[in-house]
DNA sequence: CCCATTATTTCGAGGGTCGAAAAAAATAGT
DNA sequence: ACTATTTTTTTCGACCCTCGAAATAATGGG
């Protein structure tokens, strides 16, 4: 509980234009009173600040017959409202994605146009400590070196990475893609760009991404559950991310399934994920022993193909789909009884294989007896996993940059007031 | 996201005053000054708004040399502090607790106080629905009879009950204790108290007890279990009690411990309830048959008799409180890979046995390779949970009472400033 | 070219917090 | 007894912020 200021509240209501600016982008002033509630007087004061700033600019006039300016029918007859729009000019924010063996990178304007995109492949379980480091600043250096945009001040950078990160966002605690436990991120980026890092979870930055693309959809509280070389969950419930106490992860995929049962890449056993990671499907179609951990790695061609195998009528193939259809559905269970039901995405590679899975998650997430119902239980899927995670990234990087740049005090004030 | 307004500032700082005060009653301006962090002159601004208000009281002079008064040594020098308390004349709160046939209630006068107390067994699993409300009121309406000091406004009354309510506190959603579904609460005893009334958890009650007992060694976030005629959780994330989404209720006793196993009285099979609820362990050390619901009512000297037995080296018995074990660390494995470990306290009877389940908690909580580490989470146990369960409805009766005040507009204001 | 209409800006009013100065209320010393 | 010193509270003016009302700006329609 802190004590608020007078200038908190401007603080506030800045934020709240900024964003309604952000989801409606052109917008007028008279549609953000409508939207904000605030009033004319105060979207005046706060968008002047803005503008200012440089973090707005005005429209070019579109003339007032407008059909877009225009809701209902009529070619409006006073003065016409002028949009105003994030400036792209403000700033640029970038997304830096680790996944198994390969970084990617993109750069968008503060408008959210992307100027910079690059990606490269690496070895990332033999990297050293500081080559990983080392290895993102160098793509990010490349992509920005290709864009002509690139001299915009870079203001935030989103690492967003599979695996668990400390709740600060300052490093990775643990990542099956690395070989190194508690590897230090933030800091060596932060001073090479100048702009500050945040190191998140893939799997959040997925729901973050999804609750961009279809917020009707997801609502305040859903799950996107990522199926890939792991099982990672991102969680967003009551309109916030949910992330540890810690950590910035919640670790579905070490949920325990069956005590004692397959050996999971954590080291323990019966994990949800030793049955439902791409290494559990693939061991168990394949015969492997549960008790041994599959060197091979698995990619989404081996993990369609064994779908081809089940759906074709391969018995080891089909019942390896269905355990771990099983298994996400025991996790949800789970899940469900703890928060309530919400609707869940799968997304990744795994999810190529979703409608192999779906009748055993359901019949494994059972009815609920108490509380509310879980035979309607809303399951999404799709594959795209990378595109959402950058997605994501970038989104989080836009957002926290809208944060920094209200609390750093006026920047500049010659000339406060002069417009003709 | 909601837009701000001046007086929201004042609103959010006469909540930190009002807490400060909560929580050293009683404080002097200064004190406040300091722990909150406020200007001299905005204590004294607020303060003395809720002088007027009646909430608060200045304390009679303990003359000045008063250690209390005088942290270290000297017999202090200026001006005394005067203190500054809550006025117990200000309201009365009231908690009701219905559990498995007893209900209970205590009422507080605003500065926390006991005034009334009362306990009555009742057929909860008999009553209808409309007998159920007037029992409430009925026990109220009687505690209130016997107090002398039952005349001030009764301004907030909190229903535990063991089970799940909505997010709103309207209704019981369901209970094992009653035999009623979405069985509304709230409006019939508000209108008959003409107080706002609320329907929480009862777990979620014992955390907040716990929370107010010993806020050092539960921080900022831990779960507190109840082990009672069903399993329920309290939960404390960040700071905050976090309930489930649409209901009060995080289920952490319907959470699945083996895929079809021994049936729970949920209806479903092999959640933990069904090993480490009361009738569950009772089951298991009698050679029930793990199908079949046990039918018999277990109280606490069943349950230590079974204990007892077990010492005595009854298999069967110390079998079962094993089983308990296992189940609940079962579901704290999954709990703490879902948000992080945090410290668990078990209340409730089933505490009373802990020594004999501790050991395969911690085995079934195991360690943890990824994130942090298992080994040493912080359990702790103690029996007393009505007890919890009523202090804990009583402190949120009171929080939610200074809620309500303080959102009440200026009730008066002739003559705004007028001191001499 | 003037009017009706809609968008924005300007201008107090009213409410908040803060620091500095003033007032209050004790104690210490002579 | 009385003054100086010390510490707590209150008062006062400066500065922020939002809001409603009035003023100003910018068009389309006659």
């Amino acid at each position: 509980m802190t004590i608020s200021r007078s200038d908190d509240v401007r603080r506030s209501n800045q934020r709240v234009i900024l964003t309604a600016v952000r989801s409606r982008n052109p917008i007028s002033r008279t549609e953000l009173r409508t939207v904000t509630g605030l009033s004319a007087a105060t979207v005046t004061a706060i968008t002047g600040e803005l503008l200012e700033n440089g973090l707005l600019v005005e429209a070019e006039q579109k003339g007032n017959g407008d059909a877009a300016n225009a809701p209902i029918g009529v070619s409006r007859r006073g003065r016409p409202q002028v949009s105003l729009a994030l400036n792209p000019e403000a700033a640029n924010v970038a997304a830096i994605i680790l996944t198994l063996n390969r970084v990617s990178v993109a750069v968008v304007d503060y408008s959210g146009n992307v100027i910079a995109d690059m990606s490269r492949s690496v070895d990332s379980q033999t990297l050293g400590r500081e080559e990983i480091v080392q290895c993102l600043a160098d793509i990010l250096v490349s992509a920005l070196a290709k864009s002509t945009a690139a001299e915009r001040p870079l203001r935030q950078i989103t690492v967003a990475v599979q695996g668990v990160s400390d709740a600060e966002g300052t490093k990775i605690q643990w990542s099956p893609i690395i070989s190194h436990r508690d590897l230090e991120i933030a800091n060596g980026l932060e001073k090479k760009f100048n702009a500050p890092v945040k190191v998140t979870n893939d799997a959040t930055m997925i729901s973050a991404a999804l609750r961009e693309l279809e917020p009707k959809r997801y609502g305040q509280s859903f799950a996107a559950i990522l199926l890939a070389h792991g099982i990672g969950m991102g969680l967003y419930l009551r309109g916030q991310t949910f992330g540890g106490i810690w950590s910035s992860a919640t670790e579905f995929g070490h949920m325990c399934y069956i005590p004692n049962g397959a050996l999971c890449r954590c080291g323990r056993h019966g994990c949800i994920e030793a049955y439902a990671g791409d290494y559990g499907i693939w061991r168990a179609a394949t015969g492997g022993d549960p008790k041994v951990m599959p060197t091979r790695n698995i990619d989404i061609s081996v993990l369609s193909d064994l779908a081809e195998r089940a759906k074709q009528g391969d018995k080891r193939a089909s019942k390896a789909f269905e355990d771990a259809g099983a298994a996400l559905g025991h996790g949800l269970r789970n899940l469900f009884a703890l928060l309530d039901p919400f609707p869940v995405a799968f997304v990744g590679s795994g999810a190529i294989a979703f409608d192999l899975m779906e009748p055993m998650i359901r019949r494994s997430l059972g009815l609920r007896n108490i509380g509310l119902s879980h035979s309607d239980a809303e399951l999404y899927s799709r594959i795209d996993d990378l595109h959402l995670t950058q997605m994501g990234a970038l989104v989080t990087a836009l957002a926290d940059c809208d944060k920094t740049v209200q609390s750093c005090r006026e920047p500049v004030n010659f000339e406060q007031a002069n417009a003709g």
